[in-house]
DNA sequence: TCCTTTACTTATCATTTGATAACAATATCA
DNA sequence: TGATATTGTTATCAAATGATAAGTAAAGGA
């Protein structure tokens, strides 16, 4: 079998994954943050209850880079920030109401613009998708281990 | 039929890939070259001749900013440019044999990374990832037209 | 021919992001 | 207890990127 052609498809499929979500998240920031500001914002919207350190190694930013960023989400009042009662280095962050409607809002237009590509195919078309989602997923594109 | 886990699995699947486009390309990238500059290396690499207005568009980047780093590029020996013989408005941009070798050696480390997590699997499975691939590719990820 | 549009360049400035050093507070472990 | 490791903060600086104005040259159309 010849291996080429089959990492050729996957280099210009992970172009098109990029290219995509690039148009699909098109003006959904609010100018007053920055492109990092929201990258934080999304990754403590999906994952909840987070310490700066996991920031950090999730998104591949500083820690000291990590805290300013967030210490200014705190101050836009997107984010609040406490003390871990179980181990007092530790802060926990999470998004404050405000920061949820916003990104509420994000995430709302998003989906209509996921659903615009997608909305008029048919349920068998759907479950094909989401099973190629899910193999690609779990043979392909799972976290692994760190060595 | 819940159409709601479709778009969390698609989320969360656009995430993934993501993250293995990060870590798969960690540090193949020259020092002497800026993340936005290989960007643009990558693109020529693999579209092949090209205008700056086309990778300004495809890569969102301005057309002064575009010019800009396309200058650099050709400072450091990378990147050639030429005027277009049909329209002399136009620039052709390609990589010169030391931009190649560069990018080549950047392919050549993704593409062992790649097959680092799929050598191992066999031909059904590979066959199954590549019409996955394909599938996703065609139904949901293709370029569309702009209005 | 003249006017308009297109493709690109140059220059400049502000903002964002990255990198590093020094520090403080808490926890862990010998 | 005292040394060390972990978690996070502050401050500072440099580099990369984004945005915009103004200009050049060529093409195309009235």
């Amino acid at each position: 079998m010849d291996k080429a052609p089959l990492f050729q498809k996957f280099v210009r499929f992970t172009t098109s994954v990029h290219q995509l979500t690039h148009e699909i998240t098109m003006g959904v920031r609010e100018d007053t943050i920055t492109p990092l500001q929201y990258s934080i914002l999304e990754y403590v919207a999906v994952t909840g209850l987070v310490t700066p350190s996991q920031i950090s190694d999730c998104l591949y930013i500083s820690l000291p880079n990590t805290s300013r960023e967030i210490k200014k989400l705190v101050q836009k009042g997107l984010c609040e920030k406490y003390t871990a009662p179980e181990d007092r280095r530790m802060q926990y962050i999470r998004l404050t109401d405000q920061g949820e409607v916003m990104m509420n809002k994000a995430f709302a237009t998003i989906e209509a613009r996921f659903w615009e590509r997608t909305g008029h195919m048919s349920t068998e078309e759907l479950t094909e998708i989401e099973q190629a989602i899910e193999l690609l997923e779990s043979k392909v594109f799972h976290d692994r281990q760190p060595l």
